[in-house]
DNA sequence: AAAAAATAGTTTAACTGTTTAACTATTAAA
DNA sequence: TTTAATAGTTAAACAGTTAAACTATTTTTT
């Protein structure tokens, strides 16, 4: 599929997209106590939806290597917002799972953060958010896809 | 504005958004030479686009402190990859610009990167991806008006 | 014109996030 | 029962970031 200005296209993705990312994490940054970062929430968001996870499963969600995932669990740990706990059928491995203030500060995080990912969605018409919605999760397939094949 | 599934459409949003972010970052990485990184990448391809510019600026651009930009910058002129030159007329303003090197760098890495992006673009029908860019567009507008207001 | 305030950029210390390589412990496969 | 593979950690080195204090210069106020 050959289109006629591709290369235009192409250039007004990557300036979007850059300054969509950075534009969005000041914006979530700013709604988060003082001593937590964005990948901090991210993560312990992430724990919060499966209840329990593993390093390897993180280190893929974010496509980072594993050691990655050791020193950000480790900085949890340290302010008691996850715990470790081994496997007992095969004691390789470790899950990670929110404490009881991880719980409350996620609950309380993931409304202020849904609060204001409200105020600009509603800038939009309900059905083109949901078209765009639609299109970046389809983009979002096709780049896991893509991660594999490489 | 109230839509009826607003919730679930901010979840997916974030977790979409979150997704994209991560892997195409990815993707990007794996384009660019080892000692390279993609903040350097958009640093690079920012004064590129502009032929010169201020720390002030990119500080905006990149939605951080003046003094992450000289830091960056500090790295990049080590590499050779840009050169400092202060205003004549004000002579607290320094410019930055691409080095022949620099300049080279960007233009090889600016195909590989197009490249990339049109492998995954021309997954979609031209009128989706003219739509989804658009919305981003708007979206970007946005984000940058809250910044402002916050 | 002189003093005060604002602007542009840098330095430093401390921290988060990241990779690579080497490592431990455990389980699965030959 | 060796050998492989898997899950996770450690340590060193670096990129990116903030906050606060700083230098140098220009603009505003009085």
């Amino acid at each position: 599929m050959q289109y006629e200005n591709i290369h235009h296209l192409v250039e007004r993705y990557l300036s979007v997209s850059f300054i969509v990312m950075r534009k969005a994490a000041a914006l979530v940054k700013y709604e988060l106590d003082e001593d937590m970062t964005n990948d901090q929430y991210y993560l312990l968001r992430y724990i919060k939806k499966k209840a329990k996870c593993t390093s390897t499963e993180l280190a893929s969600l974010f496509g980072v290597n594993k050691s990655a995932i050791t020193a950000m669990t480790n900085r949890l740990v340290k302010k008691g917002l996850i715990q470790r706990t081994r496997d007992q059928n095969d004691r390789r491995v470790v899950y990670l799972t929110l404490t009881e203030r991880g719980n409350e500060w996620i609950m309380e995080t993931e409304e202020k953060i849904h609060k204001l990912v409200e105020s600009f969605i509603s800038k939009f018409s309900e059905e083109e958010i949901e078209t765009f919605i639609q299109t970046y999760e389809k983009l979002a397939r096709i780049l896991q896809e893509m991660e594999g094949a490489s």
